[in-house]
DNA sequence: ATTTAATATCGTAATATTGCAATATGAATA
DNA sequence: TATTCATATTGCAATATTACGATATTAAAT
């Protein structure tokens, strides 16, 4: 149906996906290399690094914003975007439980 | 328009997108989950587990297979699935790489 | 107060995803 | 070989996502 029936999983299952979900996307992931390659966070010129209009790159932003991935602040007329360094450690720490259980790739 | 340009984005931005959306679904989260939990991998009772239909479990495995953060084979009558550990690891080192920029957290 | 520049929101079209009933497949067992 | 059991596939309806043009908002500069 299109929908996610989240209730049929716990609460931390649907927030770990929402965060995978907000990464899943390869603007979103270009974005997040771009704020990484910054040495100041002064942002803004996305737009002209991804071939991709405004108002989407905008929604993108947003996305990312919700999803507690990135953080921004109004700086004067434009914004200051970066990454948010708690949730990337948050994303690290569910996957380092996973991938370390004891019977893992047993199978070919 | 639903459709994600892909030709903006380098080829790896793409992959790594890929894995992330195969794992922005509560429910693959809780089939990785449950593989995690098992002993041995042998599988097939996630539909007991979960509270969705088997073919709606069967598609998320297909999913999560495509991206080849699961691996199957065929034993018997039943299929044994478990979670491939080189893919977790490459994903892993993705996002050691997000996180560790010098002007990274700038902004409040 | 207007203008300018940067970003956000709205509305909408095209496509993708999610979920399931019905059905198919495939291997083991009787 | 017919049955049974487990999983896969198909087809479809409901909803979500992606992208962008047009427009709104907001703050600085004139």
């Amino acid at each position: 149906m299109g929908v996610t029936k989240t209730d049929n999983f716990t609460e931390r299952q649907n927030e770990i996906a929402l965060l995978f979900k907000a990464l899943g996307h390869p603007a979103r992931i270009a974005i997040i290399e771009f704020l990484m390659k910054q040495n100041s966070c002064i942002c803004g010129d996305i737009v002209n690094e991804i071939q991709l209009s405004q108002p989407t790159i905008s929604q993108h932003l947003k996305e990312l914003k919700q999803a507690n991935i990135i953080q921004g602040t109004i700086e004067g007329k434009t914004i200051c975007y970066c990454i948010n360094l708690e949730t990337m450690s948050k994303i690290k720490e569910i996957l380092s439980l996973y991938g370390t259980a004891p019977a893992i790739s047993c199978c070919k």
